[in-house]
DNA sequence: GTTTCATGTAACTTATAATGTTACATGATC
DNA sequence: GATCATGTAACATTATAAGTTACATGAAAC
């Protein structure tokens, strides 16, 4: 989104100020990006980062794919495939809840687009300049 | 479920044994149970863990709520309250997302009592011992 | 009543994963 | 060819959960 504001592409170093991260970080966690055809980056003088495609055709969910679709729940089995038979019953039945909610969450990331989130950005910072005075919003 | 199985209460070192991990690790889990009126603890002679009531009246979201409800999510906001207007946004909606499937999780979590998963677990066992042979199944 | 057994808990160590950092190779532009 | 930017390997730092040691407290057995 900060891509996408921006009139320029965007260094590592711009991104990873404007996220109080490291260019390295920025870079890394990019490269799925691109890899997923969101992103694009260029090397050398004007180089950098830069979107792919329209913000209608991206979603939430394609930017949690394009990072790996890590879990993402912090509880799960401490055995995956455990001889205790107690521990193989209560596995199945968390694995089932996490699955239905999985699901749904996945199905709701997919509901909301960049350009969605672009307007709601839109909205923010006219609020934020009306209650601020100008304020240049560049990265 | 193991307390609920066994016919006298059971040590630290008991569980500890059985779920492959280390008896102040238990204490310290299971204290979480104990606040929560869901097992008791008794010291000396004969002490040990067993379950305060029913299996019928205990879910695995009581479980949950007696270790400390943590976020059962492994993604996060990165700041709790950003100054950049384009997190913010993105923040927001992940939470509502979050929230769904949160809320979702929990009502299924309510709905699996621990006998019932008790009763599976009879299932299983016998599933076992005819595959088997006969095996004692005290812990 | 004292010995034994068990929990309660503080303090510390270890393991692991995410993040941050340094260093340098590769390629593009000036 | 000098400069700028990404690509990536290797290493360091940090945070958190799990494991461990040590010892205090209380209950039962003898």
């Amino acid at each position: 989104m900060h891509l996408s504001a921006a009139s320029k592409p965007l260094t590592s170093e711009e991104l990873a100020k404007a996220m109080h991260t490291n260019p390295v970080v920025v870079r890394r966690t990019m490269a799925g990006l691109r890899e997923a055809g969101l992103v694009r980056s260029e090397k050398g003088h004007g180089g950098g980062w830069s979107v792919a495609r329209d913000l209608e055709a991206m979603t939430l969910y394609d930017v949690y794919a394009a990072i790996g679709a890590p879990t993402p729940f912090a509880l799960g089995n401490r055995t995956e495939s455990p001889g205790c038979l107690v521990e193989q019953v209560v596995n199945e039945s968390l694995d089932d809840a996490f699955k239905e909610a999985e699901t749904i969450l996945m199905a709701r990331l997919r509901t909301v687009s960049l350009a969605a989130l672009a307007v709601q950005f839109k909205h923010r910072l006219t609020a934020h300049n009306e209650h601020q005075g100008e304020c240049v919003y560049d990265v």
